[in-house]
DNA sequence: CTGAAAGCGCTTACAG
DNA sequence: CTGAAAGCGCTTACAG
């Protein structure tokens, strides 16, 4: 880019490329105001650009994080989680490097590689959704991981607190007076989130002392369509089986209970209450009525991983996974239970 | 990271750096294939990993690409578009390192200054949707814009050929014999994809000597509830003069008019067709019956800028602007009129 | 076939 | 208060 190099500036100020490096970087109280001042002034006049190169090789810290993650094509929520980790480097000056493994171990091999020879100065190893991973060879000490667990431990982690999650939907649920409440899980090899928030909702049920009914528990896709087979099936039951309320394991799912209400002539929220999971953009908010749901907090998540990155978060790699809390988000998919059924 | 330097390898194969060097980068076909092997096995033995930094400093090449983005947090397209640029720079061994400027100016002009400290080989400035921007001072020549027109011109871009696509979409929808056919426009400070999808539709029925009934051109908000306003203006027509079928401005849009259509009893595709346009994840292919619609060619787009950001494809910067097919998603939204109205 | 040496553009003890 | 000099870890003409 520029071509004018430190010791132009010297030679312009008259002073040596020490006093202009000193003055730039306000490295040196010593330096007088008058002299910072026209180092700067001509600086600026021939246009010089620190080359961020030579000053890391130089110091051995480049200002920058690598952050590796998989498949962030495939996913809506990939954004909000590298939104968060930007945010922080840029308040901090530094520069975040990007690598999309999309999930293939030897390009995250490759990775790793490149990055180290990149010299960053932190890693981040971020997932798209919580789960366990295998540790990457190679991976060096000090990688945060983000929306993962190291299989192992030994690194800082970062995952949504998926059972407290589960808690307030049903808590939600329970305070507008529900009581037959259905939790709509998913049935793909089941991800730890779907057991977190499973046990929330039995937890909070027998801390209500509401005996869980197993035909409440339905299973479907994690899809609109499984949200479709999921009413249908509850609703099969006889009527004063079927749930005043369901929780789906994601706003997909909550999708498709939606339809799935409409065509049998079932109101949201005045036969049926529904919250979900993930607060989806351009999903949640935009159903008809707006979903209530409990939002994965992966802007937070984004932040916390960098802010340890960088070591202004202190965090002992030893100690457990970090839980980072899912707010309810309030809109109006939640009604108290028709009065037939009323509590 | 490692701290095994060059010179450190070459005393432990007894040989020196220049060697080292050559040998390690196959550079020196004088090297003889013994002496190379020695090399690579005391470097793999003592853990050696270049420092890139120290050759980026020598050789003025990064290897590196920055990418500029405005709000990537909020748009689910964000990830196709970086998955597609990311891709072509791992296959040519480059890294990108990502800024997000959340649209700010001040964040976007210290992004440049600090891209361009970094010596990065090339820049890309992508907008999350197709429109014309102002040339950031201090943009580098040769900065490739993806995804939105630099205004004034000078400069490699590429957007998607949203005429085109607007044409796709009627003509689809034409091909099963549907004659009237709206289109749902947006009516907030008007993209530039919303006239010319607007163009393409009233093109194609020029061109099928159909005349355009302008109550079929109907404004909503880009959302949802847009959709669902669309469509209550158009079933207040008179009968004969509702539409068989909708193009709309996007699938949000779409899954507006499916509710909207549901609650009226209208059954899409066997009384109503639909064509939508972003092919958007987790929405489009989830619908009942899903979403026929023509995408957005992102991860295409990302290819190419990068391609042209390497140096892989050549362009010339004063010719016009890059259009990238918008190919068609058949689904199921799409059937022949009924009959009641057969053309 | 191989090595000594210069140099990329900075920062930073150290000396004065 | 300021500067000469070393050195970060590589690559690459150049010499032999």
């Amino acid at each position: 880019m520029s071509n004018v190099r430190m010791s132009d500036v010297a030679k312009a100020a008259g002073v040596s490329s020490t006093t202009v490096s000193l003055a730039l970087n306000n490295a040196d109280a010593r330096i007088p105001q008058s002299t910072r001042e026209r180092v700067v002034r001509v600086a600026q006049e021939l246009g010089y650009v620190p080359n961020a190169i030579a000053r890391s090789l130089r110091t051995r810290s480049t200002r920058t994080i690598g952050l590796l993650s998989d498949r962030i094509a495939t996913t809506p929520f990939a954004g909000r989680m590298l939104a968060g980790a930007q945010e922080v480097a840029r308040e901090n000056d530094h520069l975040v490097i990007l690598v999309d493994t999309d999930g293939h171990p030897e390009i995250e091999a490759d990775a790793i590689r490149a990055l180290g020879n990149q010299q960053v100065d932190g890693l981040i190893y971020a997932s798209m959704w919580n789960r366990v991973v295998d540790v990457p060879a190679g991976l060096p000490d000090g990688t945060v991981f983000l929306d993962c667990g190291p299989e192992g431990g030994g690194y800082a982690a970062v995952i949504p607190d998926d059972y407290e999650g589960g808690r307030s939907a049903v808590l939600e649920l329970i305070a507008r007076g529900h009581r037959r409440i259905a939790y709509v899980d998913t049935n793909e090899e089941r991800p730890v989130a779907a057991e977190l928030r499973y046990r929330g909702y039995l937890d909070v049920l027998a801390q209500e002392s509401i005996d869980p009914d197993p035909a409440l528990h339905v299973f479907g896709a994690t899809s609109a369509q499984g949200g479709r087979d999921a009413i249908a099936a509850l609703w099969r039951l006889e009527a004063h089986r079927r749930p005043t309320a369901i929780f789906t394991f994601n706003d997909r799912m909550a999708v498709g209970v939606y339809s799935g209400a409409i065509r049998q002539g079932i109101r949201i929220p005045e036969d049926l209450s529904v919250v979900g999971y993930d607060d989806q953009q351009l999903v949640a908010s935009e159903l008809d009525p707006p979903l209530t749901t409990i939002a994965l907090p992966h802007a937070a998540m984004g932040r916390w991983a960098m802010e340890v990155a960088l070591g202004i978060r202190v965090v002992d790699p030893e100690a457990t996974t970090h839980l980072m809390p899912c707010p309810v988000i309030r809109r109006a998919s939640v009604g108290p239970p028709p009065e037939y059924l009323g509590s």
